[in-house]
DNA sequence: TAAACATGATGCCCTCCGGGTATCACTCGA
DNA sequence: TCGAGTGATACCCGGAGGGCATCATGTTTA
C-alpha cells in the first residue's frame, strides 16, 4: 500500500512535470521525492512518470491514476473537517420526542431555534407518549424528549417548558357549555366521562384524581392519547379532561370549558434528556436553547 | 495527516468495538494499534471512539469517520487496479483517424475485433485525409491512422490493410456507361474532369497521372475528398477518377467503370503510428490484429 | 468482599522507513 | 567536447512504529 505523502509528491510532480521544482514546492530535496515516487510506482504496479533524462510525463496509467490520487487526497482532506464539525454538535443528527399536544404548541418554536443557530444539524422527528420517549431516551434511540413527569431525575435532566391549565373538552352544543362559569366536582355527576389510562398516561391519571373526585362508573373509554381523546369528544362519546393546549389540536365539534381549580396551570410539560450525553448536537442545541448553563 | 495504516486499523477496531480482536485481525499487537487510534485522533482533531476499559463504542464524529475512512480505503485500492489495467492496455483510449472511404470498408471490421479482444478500451474515431492523420499523429493528438501513402517509414511503422483497384465514376446514363468494356484513355480525351487536389490528395493525383495521361484543360474542379468528388459526379459535374471502395460509399446517381490499366489494384491502405508508441492500448491493439509482432 | 480476569494505556527497546547531503550517470546545447 | 541540467543512487541519521512487559481500572467470581 501507498502512502499519502507518496500521492502528494505524485500529484506535485505530475503537476510540475519537474522533479526538482516538485521537491521544492513540497518543501523537500529532490532525491527522497525521486524514491518516493518509485516506492508508489511499485506499490501500484504501473509506470506513472516517463523519465527522460530530461523531460518526465505522465504515461497513460499515469494520468488516470492523478485523478485517483486526486480524489484521495481531496477526500482525506475533508474527512476530519466533517469529523470535527459532528464531535463539537455543529453538525450531525438530534432525535427528538414529543407528544402530540406539544407538537402544536412549543414544538414549531424550538425547531426554529435550533435550526437557526445549528443549520447544518439533521433533526428526527417522532411523536411519541411520555412513556415512549423515556424507553427511547434510555435506549439510545431518542436524544430529547418533551414529555410529562414523573421521569427518574437520577438519569434524565430536564427543562420545564410551560405549565398549563386543565380544561374540559365537551362537544359543541353540550349543556355545560351554556353555564359560562368554571365548571365544578358537582356539575359532572352524571357526565359519561372519557378518561386517561392510569398507565399509559399515568401523570394525567393522577392530575385529573387530584383535582376532581371521579365517579368511576361514568367512565366509557380508558385511552392513553390526547388526541385521541379530542376525538372521541368529537364523536360525542362524552366529555374528557386536557391540557389547554389541546385546544389548538383543531378538531372540530369540540369546545373546551374552563374548570375549578384549587391549583394554577398544573399540566406540565418539560424538555428531558438522560443526564449522560454522548451526542455533542445534543450538548451544542442545550446550550443553545439555554436549558443549560455552561 | 493520518496514514492509511492508521485507517485500517480504525476501520477494524470500530467493526469488533475490541481492541485486541481488531489487533489479531490485523496481524499486529493491541499496544501499537491503541496509539495508532491515538495518533489518528490527534490528527483528526475529534475524539472517534468512546474507551471505558470494558467497552468500545463509536463516538457521533467516530460514525461519520467510519463512512468517510471505509471510501478511502476502497478507493485506494482500487486506485493501482485501474492504473494497471491501463498500463497493460486492457483499458484505456484509441484515437483512431480514418479515410471516408475506408469507414466504408474496413474500419467496421477492425473495430470489431479490437472491441471484441479489448471490450475496456474506449475508442475515439475521426475522419480525416491521410495528411491531416499523419500531422495528428506527430502531434500526439492521433494513435492510429487508416490512411494512404506517402508517409515517412522512418518515423511510421506501418501495415498494408489491401489493395484496390481505380475506377471511374460517371453520372448514371453517361455515354461511357454504355460500353460494357474497360476505359481507356482515349474515351476520356472530351471528358470534363474532377481531379485530384495535387497537394491535399497527392497520392491519388499521382497515381492517377501515372495511369493515364489528363488534359488538364479539361479538368473543371480540384477537390481533395473521395467523398466529394461522387457528390460532384452525381451533380453531373464531370467524371472522376476513385478507388473501388467508393462503391461502397451509397451515392446515388452514380455508376462506377473499370479502367484499363498496367498496374492490378494500384490503390493502397495502410494503418500506420509512430513508431515510439506511448499508448500501451495501441501496442495490444497492433497485436490483436496482427499489425505487429511479439 | 477479595481475588482473578479482562481490557485498554503506557514504558521501553529495537528495527526500519524516510529525509538530508554528496555524488553519479546521462543527455543536450554551446 | 565540455559544462549545465536533471533524475537516480550511496550513505548516514533521526524518528516513527512495532513488539514485549507491565500498569490501571473495572468486572466477574468464589
Amino acid at each position: 500500500m501507498f502512502t499519502f505523502d507518496q500521492l502528494a509528491g505524485f500529484i506535485a510532480v505530475a503537476e510540475e512535470l519537474h522533479f526538482g521544482r516538485a521537491a521544492e514546492r513540497l518543501n523537500m530535496t529532490q532525491p527522497p521525492l525521486s524514491r518516493q515516487i518509485q516506492k508508489l510506482e511499485k506499490a501500484v504496479g504501473a509506470e506513472l512518470l516517463e523519465r527522460d533524462n530530461r523531460k518526465v510525463q505522465l504515461t497513460a496509467a499515469g494520468r488516470a491514476f492523478l485523478d485517483e490520487a486526486r480524489r484521495l487526497m481531496a477526500l482525506a482532506s475533508r474527512a476530519p473537517v466533517t469529523a470535527r464539525r459532528i464531535a463539537s454538535g455543529r453538525s450531525g443528527l438530534l432525535r427528538i420526542g414529543f407528544t402530540a399536544a406539544s407538537g402544536f404548541s412549543i414544538l414549531g418554536p424550538l425547531l426554529e431555534e435550533i435550526t437557526a443557530t445549528l443549520p447544518d444539524v439533521d433533526i428526527d422527528l417522532q411523536e411519541l407518549v411520555t412513556g415512549e420517549q423515556i424507553a427511547g431516551l434510555l435506549s439510545g434511540e431518542l436524544d430529547l424528549g418533551l414529555a410529562r413527569p414523573p421521569f427518574d431525575n437520577e438519569i434524565f435532566d430536564s427543562h420545564l417548558l410551560y405549565r398549563e391549565a386543565m380544561v374540559l373538552a365537551v362537544p359543541s352544543g353540550h349543556p355545560l357549555a351554556g353555564l359560562n362559569r368554571d365548571i365544578t366536582e358537582k356539575d359532572l355527576r352524571d357526565a359519561p366521562l372519557i378518561m386517561h389510562s392510569s398507565t399509559q398516561a399515568r401523570y394525567f391519571y393522577d392530575l385529573v384524581v387530584r383535582m376532581i373526585p371521579i365517579q368511576h362508573s361514568n367512565v366509557v373509554h380508558t385511552v392513553s392519547q390526547i388526541l385521541t381523546m379530542v376525538s372521541l369528544v368529537a364523536a360525542k362519546r362524552g366529555v374528557a379532561f386536557v391540557p389547554h393546549s389541546a385546544t389548538l389540536l383543531g378538531v372540530h365539534g369540540v369546545e373546551f370549558l374552563p374548570l375549578e381549580s384549587s391549583v394554577n396551570d398544573p399540566v406540565e410539560l418539560h424538555a428531558i434528556w438522560t443526564r449522560t450525553i454522548t451526542n455533542p448536537a445534543l450538548a451544542l442545541a442545550l446550550r443553545t436553547l439555554d436549558f443549560q448553563e455552561n
